[in-house]
Order: C-alpha cells, then structure tokens, then sequence
DNA sequence: CCATTGACTTAAG
DNA sequence: CCTTAAGCCAATG
C-alpha cells in the first residue's frame, strides 16, 4: 500500500467498528483503538470522530470515554444531540454520563469476526 | 518548521 | 485513593 494510506486505513477501520456498534450499546475510544491493536493510539479514534462528521451513517454519539461520559458532545451540531440520540435508543445518560455502562457497554471484539 | 492541542488511556507516585 | 506524567500521532497556528 501506498505510505498516504496508513492513517487511512485506521481511520476506515475505525468507521467499520462505529457502524457495526449495535443500536442501544455504546463502546469507548481505548476499546476501538485496542480492536485495531493500537491501544496507545485511543486519541487517533478520537479524531477519527471528527472526520467521520464527513461520513454517512457513523454513529459516532455510540462512542464515548472509558469512563462513559459524553466527552465527545461538544464536537455535534448541537452539544444536546449527542445525549439525546442515546436516550432515544434506551441508554439512560445522566449528568453527561451513560448510566449503567458497563452493561450497555459494547466490546468491537464481538464484531471482529470478519 | 517548531510548538501546542486534543472526542484517550495506562501507569506511576 | 487522588494527582501527575507520559505515550500516542494528526491537525492547526
């Protein structure tokens, strides 16, 4: 592969696991990027995040930090949306955080049987 | 081109 | 248990 395409591919590998979290689970940045096998590289998914904005159906309100806070809201059209898609799919978010999220957490491992 | 920042996480003190 | 440091790498000033 060409050297431009390296970053590339991560990203698109990041996009391929956002668009296969199941609808009413969530997953964290670390999560991705362990997926991927750069555990070290969590803030890459992060801004993958940002330039999924430029992608279709990348559920990116679906990824937040390993602590379950909606870091990421900020960064939508609107700083509620992030919250309010959650609600819509059944995860309970309060004060910014996803309620119990160790059990709507989502695990790209599951999803790694390609 | 060098410095700073950031939708993160883990390890160490 | 809480606070800092460091690693990561692309993007932006």
């Amino acid at each position: 592969m060409n050297i431009n395409e390296r970053h590339a591919d991560f990203f698109e590998n990041v996009y391929a696991i956002v668009r296969h979290i199941p609808k009413g689970r969530v997953t964290s940045y670390g999560a991705i990027a362990k997926a991927l096998g750069t555990v070290s590289s969590s803030r890459m998914v992060g801004w993958a995040m940002n330039a999924a904005h430029s992608k279709p159906d990348i559920p990116a309100h679906r990824v937040v930090n390993r602590n379950g806070f909606l870091t990421g809201k900020m960064h939508f059209s609107s700083p509620t949306e992030m919250e309010e898609k959650l609600t819509l799919e059944g995860i309970e978010v309060i004060n910014d955080q996803i309620h119990q999220f160790n059990i709507v957490f989502w695990d790209p491992s599951e999803e790694l049987t390609f």
